[in-house]
DNA sequence: TAGGCCATCTGGTCCT
DNA sequence: AGGACCAGATGGCCTA
């Protein structure tokens, strides 16, 4: 994979004062905006269900919420890039220079989880000791859960293979 | 230069 | 009604 080494960020939040201004006349980031929406407008109009509505078109409290609006999204965004960051923490193996992509982070993630998954059942064969508490089944729950998902016959054993194959792809990929 | 990845904007829909 | 969530669109940055 690439080293995603990325500068400042080309964009740049609204600054506060944007919400209550009108916008700049040069505004970059709304000019942007303004002729991405114009050209979308231009090009025909894909669900024509939906009205056509002007950039801005709406009032001044519209402006302001949509704006409103733009910073909350990039909040939970900046959110979902932390839970995203957390996650490669945790993940063994990660490159320390070059970051996972999102998509390569949730599949190591999830063959990491089917391993451990497998692992576990290994060791304790398929008996978890809290599943054999008074009205548990005889199957733990964790290996219900485990054939539910991969099936009967994915291999349990092949699964740790699987993660430390895939890891090795990623790595020789940077 | 093409392609991958990403941040941001945007409008629709769902939920509280 | 307003916020959260989602998906599509767009453009910037980076690497091969």
């Amino acid at each position: 994979m690439k080293a995603k080494s990325k500068g400042a960020k080309r964009r740049h939040a609204i600054p506060e004062d944007a919400l209550r201004q009108e916008p700049a006349p040069g505004g970059e980031e709304l000019g942007k905006c303004l002729r991405r929406k114009e050209k979308r407008n231009n090009e025909g109009q894909k669900s024509p269900s939906r009205p056509a509505k002007l950039p801005w078109g709406g009032s001044k409290d519209r402006r302001l919420r949509r704006l409103e609006s733009n910073e909350r999204e990039r909040q939970r965004m900046h959110k979902l890039n932390a839970a995203f960051q957390a996650l490669r923490e945790v993940i063994p193996h990660v490159r320390a220079e070059n970051k996972l992509s999102k998509i390569e982070t949730l599949t190591l993630a999830k063959n990491y989880i089917k391993s451990l998954t497998s692992t576990i059942l290994r060791m304790s064969n398929g008996h978890i000791p809290a599943a054999e508490a008074p009205g548990a089944g005889s199957r733990s729950k964790l290996y219900e859960h485990y054939q539910q998902h991969c099936g009967e016959d994915d291999d349990p054993a092949g699964q740790l293979q699987k993660y430390s194959t895939q890891i090795h792809s990623f790595r020789q990929g940077s």
